[in-house]
DNA sequence: TTGCTCCTCACGTCACGTGAGGTGGC
DNA sequence: TTGCTCCTCACGTCACGTGAGGTGGC
């Protein structure tokens, strides 16, 4: 139980053994021993934990070499470092996606409902807010309230829908005015 | 301006070189013609309007595989049938990232706000609707015409306050039953 | 001659996947 | 002997970027 073979850990963790020799050869993770016959590699269980950790890291999206560096460099410090740049690195893809998304909806002039692809926007929004009993002067102090508890998820929220981004600087500004 | 060589067209349209030169080992674009002397590229315009065409699938993430394709095979349904498969893909992508990225705000333990990085939550969501006059009985009222209305979106909408699937699927079916 | 652009290989990136050809242990 | 797992190269993927070493035109 101690030791395993490459195939077993990989098993282990839902890895597949091609992954386990690169990460042999990046130097990310050695096998702690060889065995005398075969010369099969042989992964002890503080190599399974250190293997935990790297599929931690990787279920986020830091890089091999960011994750090498906060295994055996660093502390802490690196570790928050590294989350913090992937964090950016995300923001911004997640905003590219979504620009690619409502780019090819539009070109695919899908503008009524369409199963799995359905987003949010103004109109539709609006239109379920009212269903659900709220008047303008609701909407507006929603607004009001929206940006004064929460400004960045107010404009992300804006963004969600489609609002181009005059149109929510302005939003945001009157609720501002108005609170 | 009929013709330009391949540094010129790659300035027009904002790429490298080595884009262009990658693009004609693809096969994706060939100059139409050759300088006598120096062997040059030269690309005419309707070269140029190809890759006006090229860019802009570039821009939506298609594959430069598929817009060759789409490009010499294919009719519209050609571009159609990757443009939905494209949004698949960005759906489940987009999905990934944010998981990332709220794994990644738990384990910094950022519950406080961050300039930037902020997302929404459940929690958030629900102060903001109660400071806006929202009763219970009127967040009750709006997740069953949000149901009703826009089903796709509501799972959408939960999903996006990072619920749990278990969570969401309770959510719609007594949202569902009280319609 | 100096600068600038052009040319053709060819290798590097990132995180593996996929053979090819061969060996060890039950 | 048959299966299974293991081994080590080495090349492929995707969309380019980056030299290296050389040429053409002003």
């Amino acid at each position: 139980m101690a030791e395993r073979t490459i195939g077993a850990l990989a098993r282990e963790h839902g890895l597949s053994r091609s992954t386990l020799l690169y990460y042999d050869r990046l130097g990310l993770l050695h096998p702690s021993g060889r065995s005398g016959g075969g010369n099969y590699r042989l992964y002890s269980a503080a190599d399974a934990a250190r293997l935990e950790r790297i599929c931690l890291y990787r279920s986020l999206g830091v890089p091999l070499q960011e994750i090498g560096r906060i295994l055996d460099g660093g502390g802490t410090a690196t570790a928050a470092g590294a989350l913090e740049r992937r964090l950016e690195t995300l923001a911004a893809q997640i905003v590219e996606l979504k620009r690619q998304q409502r780019s090819i909806l539009q070109l695919l002039g899908q503008v009524e409902l369409e199963e799995g692809t359905e987003m949010l926007n103004k109109d539709r929004w609006v239109a379920v807010m009212r269903a659900s009993g709220m008047t303008e002067q609701d909407m507006h102090n929603w607004h009001v309230q929206f940006e004064r508890m929460e400004p960045e998820a107010h404009q992300e929220f804006l963004e969600l829908l489609g609002i181009g981004s005059d149109e929510i600087t302005k939003i945001r500004e009157w609720s501002r005015a108005a609170g």
